[in-house]
DNA sequence: AGAATTATCATGTATATACATTATAGGCAA
DNA sequence: TTGCCTATAATGTATATACATGATAATTCT
């Protein structure tokens, strides 16, 4: 995402407005300029207005009615990116040694409980992985991954013993839809022992799913202890891309 | 988010490039067609393309690089759309009745550990809620606010005893930024007999702040007992939005 | 007056054109 | 061979223009 301002006249109008419904100068409701009008004002043709005032119809900023005019949004429900981290460079980021260790693999043909993860019909040959991501030695995450072998039959070969599947599949398999799901659990007996926790320590469990053109890829449940791991989002309402 | 392909020229070539590059068909790395080509392929003037081609530049989906040509572009780091819901609205869209109580209300000079929450300036009048939203009558979240009295001096007038700061500040003050930090937390005592839950239970915390043009507007924290919460976030990396 | 028709206005989409920008390739001279 | 210059190719930005679309306002007809 490009978002410096390249001196150029459309990303001067397109700030200028922006920063006037920001503001508040303009407030929700607000009708601005008609296109002509804005192309008189900053002295370019309809066509140049018409292309920010497009842009900020896209980035959700204002609203275009014909024969009305252009008008400023109501704020809508509130929407955050969160940054999904590859999990290696999370732990780098800390500044901390990554290691990986495969905890267990298996290849079965779907049961009843794979499929209430992953959404793959009966009968598909899935591969089961469970392993632990490491900071500095010690329990970092605890993932629980099943790969549909239908989309992915190479992955049968790979026996991610030393690297995780994860890398390996998005630089492998075009993806076009992700599912996350996020939830507090308790740590049971056998999540306490494997991540060095106490019981019942509340931990953030990411669920994630992943479809690419033939159906779901994967399904991936992360465990992290809670006290020691936060996400975070960040939302920029204002931030329209620059083009 | 127009998402629906409207029949129009460019939305069909967008489209078709879309599909291309998820497919696998046009893997990373790829380059696609020069602008004339492409214009001379849709049977279309290079300024129909190459508002595409820009259009998927801004979406990340593809880099241009001048004299060289336009390329897939390498997978992103992930991320997610996190839709942050109003809570009443959510709680009606669990079909459950929704209610709201006042806990606490106090206004008062920033302290040390109000700042750690929210960054305002040493002095400033701040205005503290602690509230809880009800689902049929049973805690559902409780919430925890600081609003800043210098962005939002309306605040100081109303009591919040009817209804939620949060749409109300929604409404009024116009935000540029905010954040969000997401993390689970084991119930306390106090915790738990306000949500009436067991001690230890696994407890969602979302942490936002939120910036206006004058600074911090709010800092909120809201937690949801765990087993009964989860966010959902969805990232759908090919829908560049369309015209 | 009320309904149907027409005119008008603002936006939506597309084209042709012009010139700016910039990275690459090729040529030319020291 | 090396370094510089120039030509060229592809994108980037902006303009003028044309016609389509759809909503509102004005007009006309019964």
């Amino acid at each position: 995402m490009k978002t410096e301002k390249d001196g150029t006249l459309h990303n001067r109008i397109l700030g200028d407005i922006e920063h006037r419904i920001l503001s508040g100068e303009w407030p929700p409701g607000h009708r601005l300029p008609f296109e002509v009008d804005l192309a008189q004002q900053y002295g370019c043709s309809r066509m140049t207005a018409n292309k920010v005032l497009t842009q900020l119809a896209r980035a959700g900023m204002i609203e275009r009615r014909k024969k009305s005019g252009s008008f400023v949004s109501q704020p809508v429900a509130q929407a955050a990116v969160l940054q999904i981290h590859d999990i290696e460079a999370e732990v780098r980021s800390l500044r901390q040694h990554y290691s990986y260790r495969l905890l267990a693999r298996s290849r079965r043909v779907a049961t009843e409980a794979d499929r209430q993860r992953i959404e793959v019909e009966p009968e598909t040959q899935l591969l089961d992985l469970v392993c632990l991501h490491e900071a500095d030695g010690k329990p970092f995450c605890l993932e629980h991954r099943l790969i549909n072998l239908t989309c992915v039959p190479e992955a049968a070969d790979e026996d991610f013993s030393r690297s995780a599947a994860g890398p390996w599949l998005v630089s492998r398999v075009p993806w076009n839809a992700a599912e996350h799901r996020i939830e507090a659990v308790a740590a049971n007996a056998e999540l306490a022992k494997t991540l060095l926790i106490a019981r019942q320590t509340a931990c953030l469990v990411i669920h994630r799913r992943t479809w690419g053109a033939d159906g779901p890829v994967t399904a991936v449940r992360l465990t992290y202890p809670g006290e020691r791991h936060t996400l975070v989002a960040r939302f920029e309402p204002g931030e329209a891309e620059r083009t």
